[in-house]
DNA sequence: TATGAATGAGGCTTCATTCAT
DNA sequence: TATGAATGAAGCCTCATTCAT
């Protein structure tokens, strides 16, 4: 009994985080209401406080969720065999944005709430954290391969790509008609550059 | 007579820009309501009208003049002689907020308002446009000096510069506490590397 | 259980539309606010927006079930036996305002309103519309049992009564303190002389 | 010095008046803001009470010169030669908006506002009063000369009249795509039929 | 678990009018 | 005579949240 309600409960949570995120991708952070929500998840705004105990709660809980997501595809990486190098630049250039913005928005939305709601500094502050640490953990495990220069030190790579994905979103907001292939292209050149382990007399 | 009363106005007009930065970096744009604009400017809540049409302009205009500087530094990089990449380089690193995040929360709370408010997408997207010109601009002109790799495309790279600083000031947001000093040196040693033409010696 | 709720609701509404009317005959259109329709119907101002979408559509909803009953009067007219001009005439008498200035004032603002505002002028063509229509069905009706003049054309006709319901109605506003029996008993025998068959000394 | 003074001063008040006018039947008597008018007159907020001392003074005094217009049109018919009843019923047919509306919504801006405000209800008033003179001293003319039934009383008649042109000018507001023309011509003939002097079987 | 009625503060904006110059 | 800065109350509407059922 017990079970099968808190599975209800779950699921029910899931599907108004589901609903949460289309409002959101839909409208915008701020221009999204509780009502919207409710609309779209088809559920009374009374009912709603059952599953969340405020807007932000939802905005938390949705948040981890999908940078989850992110996460897992750099976990796969190290599973894999071989080389590494070329997957984890493929990987990049994939959460370039390609036609639409994607939820871009939505994380500058709460980059600009950070600063002043520390619930979603926290969030944004982990999730860093644990794609610096994935991404670190990529790059020493090529560098053990051998196919990442083992001069660099990984941390400070995995910030760079981070800073990389974010800029890449950025622009994907400045420029939406732009055709970010080419730029997208180099931006993984450069990385490639930066990363792979070559003539090493390139390198510092 | 007339030079002075619209002198007059311009000035009153630049104090409410002024306490709208204000209020704007205290508290974000959608946390400030036009009374809070009007309280820290002293005047009346009617009053700002006589200067503003509504609250986007105001955004609209500040950002403007906000980015307008950052405009102006690179511009100053065109009169300089002799080498301009490291200079270049340098200024790039200048615009990884130090200590504080500067503005920067306001630039992704517009970025995310710009997939709803066209006047401000237009905003960012002439800024842009902007800033790849004059980069382009320099690049080109480093070519000519010999100092800039003749090989590369202006645009191309301009674009991944302003990649990487909205990149470093997404990470400001999402890891104030981070000392982000040997992520920019090894941003603008990526930088470096990518635009300098010759002896690849010459960098540690 | 849903109906009873549902009916509350339409309850509520009717409360509301009540209330708005009451409001509105007292201060005018234009000087009636949400909150004095709320202080009216003894409800919070953000709640009237649970039943309304807005000012206009609570003016729209008004006008229609209240032009609806000036429509049902004449549609009555249509199952009477025998002559249909004396209550004809003697119906469009009716309308005209006797002591108070009744409503007036509120189609006299629908009409100033309707230039600008193209819901409400939506509101009063259907309503002409339909009141053409009805009165038009009667007259001819009368011309079937001979007791109207069968040479006219029934449109028209309505058309002229609709000027005179108007123009009464102006009247009373124009000169609230005025013996307007004697000019209605007029206009009721110019209609008369209009509209009736037969022999024409009947009437001066 | 005085004379030159007050003749400047008139002027310019009645430029300041036709603006009035001016911004009124482009956008209505409520939506027609003070500033408006400035700007239509090309002065300053300020500045206009010195000739006006409210919003509402401009309302009047418009009307007055407004509606005095519509009363010398009849005055001139008094001066006439010959028969009196065919331009009169002209006249009224006259008043009727061909194309645009004229200036008929301000009438029932004024009409609406009239129970709230004494100073529009007296304008109202008098006019009406002066429009049954004159039409009473053109139908007792007209009786004199032998063409107006001198069955009737002239002051119902007036008013019968008066009734119609504000109808007809509802009407023009109603349904402004509609073909008025033929309502005009009958209503012209209602009119006439019941003005005139003589064989009852000249009209239909 | 579920509803939706209800609240009330707060947001942006307008505007008639006054006042210093 | 003329300006336009300045006021502040009010208007319409939104919305996160609570509460009775």
């Amino acid at each position: 009994m017990r079970k099968l309600d808190s599975a209800r409960h779950e699921n029910k949570r899931q599907e108004i985080l589901a609903a949460a995120r289309r409002c959101f991708e839909r409208s915008g952070l701020k221009r999204t209401s509780i009502a919207d929500i409710c609309k779209e998840a088809g559920i009374s705004p009374g009912h709603l406080y059952h599953y969340f105990r405020s807007k932000d709660e939802i905005l938390a809980t949705l948040s981890e969720g999908w940078l989850d997501a992110v996460g897992q595809r750099f976990e796969q990486l190290l599973s894999r065999e071989g080389d590494l190098v070329a997957p984890l630049v493929e990987e990049v250039g994939r959460l370039a944005p390609e036609g639409s913005s994607a939820g871009a928005e939505l994380v500058f939305e709460m980059l600009a709430e950070s600063t002043r709601t520390p619930e979603i500094a926290a969030v944004l502050r982990a999730h860093s954290h644990r794609l610096r640490t994935l991404l670190g953990d990529v790059l020493r495990e090529g560098q053990c391969r051998g196919s990442v220069n083992p001069d660099l030190d990984p941390e400070a790579v995995a910030t760079i790509i981070i800073v990389m994905i974010d800029g890449i979103k950025a622009l994907a907001l400045r420029e939406p008609d732009m055709n970010r292939r080419s730029a997208v292209e180099m931006m993984q050149r450069v990385l490639f550059t930066l990363i792979a382990q070559g003539s090493p007399e390139r390198r510092a």
